[in-house]
DNA sequence: TTGAAAGCGCTAACAA
DNA sequence: TTGTTAGCGCTTTCAA
């Protein structure tokens, strides 16, 4: 069996409530007495069982994430990555809630309480996606990755998509672009709607008008971005440059030129979004806006943390700033 | 504050005993009793607290997984979406063991007790990389990935590689090649022991005869794949095709070939391994061995179950099929 | 068929 | 400075 803090007492010839103290950082023991109780620690390797701590009222140390985006989201692994060294400084463990399947049933909160989660976050999430309230009302604290939620202890973090896209356009402005189409993702995400926006203001920027028909819809997937494309290549005044909502509809949208006849960057030039693996190897390589995850994922633990800690803090909102990134789907706009 | 048992207890006008016993399903219980403690825990919408039940000795429904690839490992999404489902069904959580080091200092069984965890997956470990003497000892149920420990209470489960390097071989051989090379993983991966078994084989199988310059070495990047396919061109026989360890590496090594002014299939046949995202998009799309990862994440989950469930178990051993996608990387070999 | 009570490993209030 | 003890939410033995 594991050892337990009754096994440690006695090694080191003292009662439980010493080694707890000298455990938790207590000031009031003696220092020889601490010594002695950090080395039988040490010694039987002992760990203070976190069901029974966590159960007395004290920290379990633990840490949820929630998703419905199932796992396979491309960015997923990237902001996992970037928890880990936050989680790791600072102590906690991970939990993947799987249990979950959202429905009436189902309750988020319920679930956190069950595990004695501190705190948990939350992403994939579309705006008007799911009901988040209870969780709010629960104030158990909570990191929304990409939808803007920001009440009681919850609080989010995001990239800067609204100025990513302002940029893109900027960009394409700067290359004689004159006609540039945004190619949306699905209209509820908080993220494509702050790239609409962008878009929108970059357009305002450059001195071009805003065009109803220059704006597809879609849902962040190679397949709509296909068809998005073909639709605006069959209007009239097709667009000379789109700015794509991912990189997987990026490359839908390159498809679908190159079946048109048509090739990139020389007739229409192209930026993704996100810089998945995949946009450096597919040709013409992606000029695409790239998206820090790994920060984003970092951040979010250490918010999270900040949030845990001190239950009177205001609900943060974090901006990670994006970069543009420059490879071969763009060129400048060709002659009429 | 969270419902807690004697909430429904009194909800229900019973003893907390009697709610206990309706939730771990004793059959001592009046039926009517036991629908309205039934009825009162949905209203309730009340979940045992899993520190206290995993405190008197019951289920924590917890499983641990452990990883030192790092996050970053390309499988990594793939397994946990095949282990999404599992979890679901079996209704554990996934814990990941983020507190970890591989130093002396820190223990996994220890890490397990103090979580309650009931089981782990381990992924990512080289043979001799890691000394798991210690949780075999511990019996805590625990469940490799693509590592062949089978002892105690511990099996694993991994891709049929011996065969998929076996047929890859026999595939090429059948393009009537005869210097057929193998770009190694990491000498101490078993996967590519495995698979370097699987070349030898392949090749007595068709009648070709071993040589030692014909093996190379890497560690399953894009680099040293690179270079490990110069090192095979500058051969005063040079291979007319390679067997890779991985996608990445026979990316790497396509680069090599290209850059040597030969071109493949046409000059040189590459079989990846893997068949991760990329492989279709690249130039030439990649002909690959497709390891269903979905498959061995799933029943890693459902092996780890058992393993829990039944003490006595024998530690399982499961070789998941591979597949051989066809694309464009391989052709005929050339006419001397 | 039900309930009272002990105890899982730990922390913290209180007493010594 | 240290130890005794109650109690966190739950399960389970034993008695009623």
């Amino acid at each position: 069996m594991a050892t337990n803090i009754r096994d440690v007492a006695k090694a080191a010839g003292v009662s439980v409530a010493t080694v707890s103290k000298v455990l938790n950082g207590y000031t009031t023991v003696n220092k020889q007495t601490k010594e002695k109780v950090l080395q039988c620690v040490r010694e039987l390797q002992f760990r203070p069982n976190l069901a029974a701590r966590s159960l007395v009222g004290r920290r379990s140390m633990t840490i949820g994430i929630f998703l419905t985006t199932g796992l396979a989201h491309p960015f997923f692994t990237r902001i996992l990555a970037g928890m880990e060294q936050a989680l790791q400084k600072r102590g906690y463990d991970l939990i993947y809630l799987a249990q979950m399947s959202w429905s009436k049933e189902y309750s988020l909160v319920r679930h956190c309480q069950s595990r004695n989660v501190e705190g948990v976050v939350v992403f994939g999430f579309d705006q008007g996606g799911a009901d988040f309230g209870e969780l709010i009302e629960s104030r158990i604290p909570a990191v929304f990755i990409d939808l803007d939620i920001r009440e009681g202890r919850a609080g989010y973090i995001s990239s800067d998509n609204l100025e990513a896209a302002e940029r893109a356009v900027a960009y394409l402005a700067g290359l004689n672009h004159r006609k540039i189409s945004y190619l949306s993702g699905n209209e509820y995400s908080y993220a494509n709607r702050q790239r609409l926006a962008g878009y929108r203001a970059g357009l305002a920027g450059a001195g071009l008008a805003w065009r109803e028909e220059y704006v597809t819809k879609g849902d962040y997937t190679r397949e709509t971005g296909y068809q998005a494309m073909q639709e605006l290549l069959a209007l009239p005044e097709p667009p000379t440059a789109v700015v794509c909502c991912s990189d997987m509809s990026a490359i839908g949208a390159i498809d679908a030129i190159r079946d048109a006849g048509l090739s990139v960057p020389k007739e229409v030039s192209v930026i993704g979004f996100d810089d998945i693996e995949l946009a450096g190897y597919v040709r013409p390589a992606l000029t695409t806006v790239r998206q820090d995850m790994m920060t984003i994922g970092r951040r979010a633990i250490e918010l999270l943390d900040e949030l845990i800690v001190d239950e009177s803090l205001a609900p943060p909102e974090v901006i990670v700033p994006t970069e543009l990134v420059v490879r071969e789907s763009c060129g400048p706009a060709p002659a009429d």
